[in-house]
DNA sequence: ACCACTTGTGCGTTATAACGTACAGTAAAA
DNA sequence: TTTTACTGTACGTTATAACGCACAAGTGGT
């Protein structure tokens, strides 16, 4: 993550402007007086936690939306074909395909998966805080953790903490087509 | 979002005992002094951002991390099933199961919908910021921007600004399913 | 042109963040 | 038991955040 103080300035400047309000406007509305909003946009303060929410709130956006990294003006319409993207990992035949590799704007990557008939795996524990999501396309898949046995069947979708130990498991006969979402903790 | 000031004290708290850092040893990593570390974990000062900043990189966390609500230590499993849970949002017989509602520590929901054969939809654009993904799971569908026109097939999915205007149409003899998920920025 | 009002900046004052240091309490070693 | 080292807190000092107010510049109306 980059240093909030470059994008708070920017960003503040930005939120008025766009609600066309004036510094006596801004400080009415968020209880912060107008010269600290001034010294804040032209980056002579560092303004301390209790100030930032009083700004945050009073613009009515969240406090990431103040101190991150401006959100890009324009994200870009792509469309990703899985029949086209299927690529082995694991000489045991595992086919993985990326719809949504790892984006810092959404906290997550998305892959669809091709379980082999009769297919077995145990995967390591991910990173801590990491949020798996198992939706079952085709065919049905046995989820192994620690302490239980999940089945899910065609439709059926799991949540489950991916940063603990996890087994996939296709007893069938036919392969198995499931939907993988990983989302980072803390982006 | 939840007021920062309220997490802090106690995210810092837990970070360092993680650790098992002395507060000195915690002044030494992010170059502010302990006596101002101590007042912040006892809730008796409100850093500043400059501070914030110094204190994330110190323990090499994100500055998220800092000042959010903690990750919760357990999440749970949970399992869903589409089958059974779906349920017509419209007159026209759009039918939307969920997957996952909205959640904050996300910051996406994802749905399961079917597209009846012949139905058209035009989705008004969400909130600002909002990027969804449409990914086809069964059939085809027709996706309509202002500029553009994107036909998707079985196993293509496609990433667009979901703040803008939208159409979906399933022009086949056939339900189409899809997963939609829709992700909010600024979570 | 003159006047009234608004806007953003600068400045002095007040409040508090941030610091360095001393110290009481605790644990471990001699 | 005594000594040493470490820990977290309290306190006084320094630096700066945050404020209220004055003012120069700009704008719009008469």
């Amino acid at each position: 993550m980059q240093n909030p103080s470059d994008f708070l300035p920017g960003n503040l400047k930005k939120l008025r402007s766009v609600r066309q309000w004036s510094l006596t406007q801004a400080a009415e509305q968020t209880g912060v007086s107008k010269a600290m909003l001034g010294q804040i946009e032209r980056g002579e303060s560092s303004p301390t936690l209790a100030t930032l929410w009083k700004i945050a709130t009073g613009f009515g956006v969240s406090f990431s939306e103040l101190v991150n990294v401006a959100t890009p003006v324009k994200d870009k319409t792509r469309v990703v074909d899985s029949n086209l993207a299927k690529k082995a990992i694991s000489d045991d035949g595992m086919l993985v395909s990326i719809i949504q590799d790892f984006d810092l704007a959404l906290g997550f990557e998305w892959f669809e998966i091709t379980f082999p008939a009769g297919y077995e795996r145990q995967s390591a524990p991910h990173k801590k805080g990491v949020i798996e999501f198992i939706s079952v396309l085709k065919g049905s898949l046995i989820m192994e953790f620690e302490t239980e046995i999940k089945e899910l069947s065609e439709g059926q979708s799991i949540r489950f903490q991916g940063d603990r130990e996890h087994g996939y498991r296709n007893h069938t006969k036919q392969d198995t087509v499931v939907h993988c979402l990983m989302h980072y903790a803390g982006k």
